[in-house]
DNA sequence: ACCTGAACACCGTTCAAGT
DNA sequence: ACCTGAACACCGTTCAAGT
């Protein structure tokens, strides 16, 4: 019998893993919203009820997208000179963050288990202390370069306020309105956001304020 | 006869702004993922259908309450020092983001009809300008300190990663696994995470840079 | 103008039953 | 050990009908 122990409608062997890339998959297709016990098993040729022995319901199942996106960073290898390592980190997490765009939003804004967060936040923290800072000193400061890069990334992965659009036809008609509204010379800029622009803006003011102020 | 005119059900006059005050309700009481059209209804003692006449589905209900806690924002007088007046937006923009804490996470993840943000943006760049910024500059400096601020309430809400725990017991545990991981010097500060100090640090940090920057 | 009954096409999850 | 049928208690939204 060709069909013996095979499942009944060509189901792939169902798993954690198998489940999480298809999550991945509804989630860069469809966007985040279309995530679901039920579109998910579809992906798989399976039954909602079936991932259940696999994943820990649907929060469990975000989780582990998250999580898995997080762990694709691909961490540099500290150079010694606390700008350049600082800025590393913060375009290495862009980077794996954005890998998968609809998905980024996931890593931003779910609460992960810290296991999966250690190893960055290791190697952070080793880059400042090595600088000189106090031990609290360096926990204070990863913390808000995580803030500034977790915001400008939320702002980037459109879940957050803007202030600002991509698209050529509506800068035009954005500008106007903000002229309109008393702010005429700041206008031209707040109408548009480059946001890898201001990403790289943001890292550098914030970097450059970390190294003079451990140069003290 | 007495109920000439009168709704059936006891049913207080729908209009936006009641439907709104009772989706905050819910919110606060339940908590956002509670937020429904027939959760929200119910609180009004209407049918769900109805609220269509006066807000458009749910995510122009979730629009229109995260619309109205930003509107909250007091917008403090500037006094002439920047230092100052930028840590007083980013303290009345937290004032105003926590003054309903399930509520939060809408002003911090929503897209935002420019209306309402227009005002404090306008605020703070007045500002920046003032103490001697240039138009691109200031815009660039207003979203970088933006992110900040929203990736730090972010994590406040808990809705972000937090790399840390506010319950006492929780702590030592928390402590443990991270000394655990060679993070010795720096788990008793990692392993806690009091977010309004965490807040200041990044504010007065984040301040202190611009105004050194401008200074320049 | 505003509200609702009926209806549609969905959800996540439990549990007992099957193999 | 793993999968599913039946079932439960939900969703958001449309539209035609009522007042």
């Amino acid at each position: 019998m060709a069909e013996r122990g095979r499942p009944r409608k060509g189901a792939a062997r169902l798993s954690r893993e198998a489940i999480r890339a298809a999550a991945l998959t509804v989630t860069e297709d469809e966007g985040v919203a279309a995530v679901g016990m039920r579109s998910v098993a579809r992906r798989l040729g399976v039954d909602a009820k079936s991932l259940y022995h696999h994943v820990e319901g649907k929060d469990g199942l975000l989780d582990a997208v998250a999580e898995h996106v997080l762990a694709g960073i691909g961490l540099p290898e500290p150079v010694g000179v606390l700008e350049d390592d600082l800025r590393a980190f913060a375009w290495a997490f862009r980077r794996a963050a954005l890998a998968h765009p609809q998905a980024a939003t996931l890593v931003l804004t779910r609460q992960l288990p810290s296991a999966v967060a250690l190893a960055p936040v290791e190697a952070v923290l080793s880059v400042l202390r090595k600088a000189g800072a106090a031990p609290e000193e360096a926990v204070h400061l990863l913390r808000s370069l995580l803030a500034m890069v977790i915001g400008s990334l939320l702002r980037e992965a459109g879940a957050g306020p803007a202030f600002g659009v991509t698209d050529a036809e509506a800068i035009a008609r954005r500008e106007e309105e903000l002229t309109g509204a008393g702010l005429a010379e700041t206008a031209p800029f707040l109408a548009r956001c480059d946001h890898e622009a201001e990403f790289a803006f943001a890292v550098d003011f914030a970097t450059e304020a970390v190294a003079a102020r451990l140069r003290r």
